[in-house]
DNA sequence: TTAAATAGTTTGGTTTATCAACTATTATGT
DNA sequence: ACATAATAGTTGATAAACCAAACTATTTAA
């Protein structure tokens, strides 16, 4: 049985925000079910990407970069140094902050990940033309400049 | 202090989804600090909005159309009902089924919030031009139904 | 007319996010 | 230089959300 009823956007249909976050939720699904055997908690995908192409980055940047709060992020990094992931080390420069790194180990889960996400994204991409989806890219980074 | 330190997006900044989830992250955050005094809860906006635009609807098409877990849905639909801004209705066809509908006073407190919304979005909306607007919600059309 | 499926509810267990308070360290103002 | 403020990270309490299971009432199917 499929769907039969077509459900009404009314002026929901009108947000933009209703649009991103109808997109974004299928794909993060898709993600998830694609990588449920790694028992991957929200965020972790993200954070190992951004440590890896930001070596020496601090907890704060990185919670804020990701958008999770800076207390949640204490655990996010206790699971990828407990998994071998990644690591803290102390900064020298300043002894509050943990300089984070990735490990070789942890590079190598990241490039199982990346291709992962490549598959889960194909089916959405293969719909845009190599210009629309730049421009999309474009667009969606003028949006996020600015708020 | 600004940003002072860039930070690098690396072989994430390739994947689509991670530039829906960060705008995305930062309208919602925007539209509930905009809605902090009145204390929605996940969900309870949409839901009051797809109710208002398809009256009877039952509470599992609504949970499926927002994304919640019906269990979950009990207790926003009871919220609504509280507030006296949604109510059940024994559905006379199937009377196992409760048909939901906004009342007067939901459809007035669900205009605000539409402006609330669109306040928030209106400094990302400011980005683009009508044509571009317009493309990047078809271009997210044709992603979502491709999912 | 049994048996199976569906809509909604309740409960319990698990996970996650958020907030405030706390320690340690560094930066600032006079 | 010294008192004060700000920052980085952590912890613990609290609040939501999810999931699965069990249950009632009702409808559909065999």
């Amino acid at each position: 049985m499929v769907n039969q009823k077509e459900i009404e956007m009314g002026r929901l249909g009108e947000f933009i925000g209703f649009r991103l976050r109808r997109v974004q939720n299928l794909l993060s699904k898709d993600f998830a079910s694609a990588t449920r055997k790694y028992n991957l908690r929200s965020g972790l995908f993200s954070s190992l990407s951004l440590i890896s192409s930001n070596p020496g980055i601090s907890q704060n940047e990185l919670s804020a970069a990701v958008g999770l709060d800076k207390s949640t992020f204490v655990q996010v990094i206790d699971e990828l140094e407990k998994r071998g992931l990644a690591k803290r080390e102390k900064s020298k420069t300043d002894r509050r902050r943990h300089a984070l790194f990735v490990t070789d180990e942890g590079q190598i889960f990241l490039n199982e990940l990346y291709e992962i996400m490549a598959k889960t994204e194909s089916a959405a991409l293969k719909q845009l033309s190599p210009s629309e989806l730049s421009l999309l890219k474009a667009l969606l980074d003028r949006m996020y400049e600015v708020l």
